[in-house]
DNA sequence: TTGATATATTCGAGAGTGCGAATACTCGAA
DNA sequence: TTCGAGTATTCGCACTCTCGAATATATCAA
């Protein structure tokens, strides 16, 4: 019965496993929004995003408003958006190791650095 | 560049989008442990790990240690393990919520509970 | 009702993942 | 050297994931 807890735990990290679906989660933290504003500020197609939101749901990590014509989705619980600013931390500190080599020669680094604080 | 980081990031999270890897992590959150002992505490054959154990380390999410015949392997960082402490947090909510319905019929819920909090 | 807009689902192809079996590598002991 | 224990890698197969295209569903407005 261990082992349910940790295909739970793996099911949700598992669904945070893509960049589009963390870039919608992130999106979300900061508050509710349309399938087509995320669709907009994710840069991606009307079914795909259909489809991201759908793995994020079927995990119940997101929670869905109908208005009208359109469906607006949140974050189901707030502790996941802490639990995320806790790990920007880890991200940050490794993040900035793993692109050591690269802003020798790139620039660019600065960015990721200031988009990992947040 | 903002897409770095999320590539970044979720290829962590996918890192530990395994039940196998959530296990290891969590082992080896409590102290080093080399490959052998690793197999037997989660119960996989040793190739298995082995790979399991490649896809931690190409994430640098651990770091190994050779001891004579063996390798010991830790987490790389203990803020991962704060990281995951926090995401626990979390998960016990939601699995509490998840296994509701379960725990009319079959008990063993508790035991969830604890491997939850700990 | 019809049409338009917003969102979801289905489908098929290609890429990626997980597994056990077999094989290779590495180190220390004999 | 040679052997054996511990670990890693490769291989082939089954399975899953992701994408865009096409299609379906729902809601509002005319």
């Amino acid at each position: 019965m261990l082992d349910t807890m940790r295909q739970f735990k793996a099911g949700i990290f598992q669904a945070l496993g893509h960049p589009t679906r963390v870039a919608i989660v992130e999106f979300l933290s900061r508050g509710e929004m349309s399938v087509g504003q995320l669709c907009e500020k994710v840069g991606v197609e009307q079914a795909n995003a259909s489809q991201h939101l759908a793995v994020l749901r079927n995990k119940h990590i997101v929670e869905t408003r109908k208005e009208g014509n359109q469906i607006f989705y949140r974050l189901r619980d707030p502790l996941l958006g802490e639990a995320l600013d806790k790990m920007r931390e880890y991200f940050f500190a490794h993040m900035t190791k793993a692109t050591e080599m690269l802003r020798e020669e790139k620039k660019g680094a600065k960015k990721i650095e200031q988009e990992a604080k947040r």
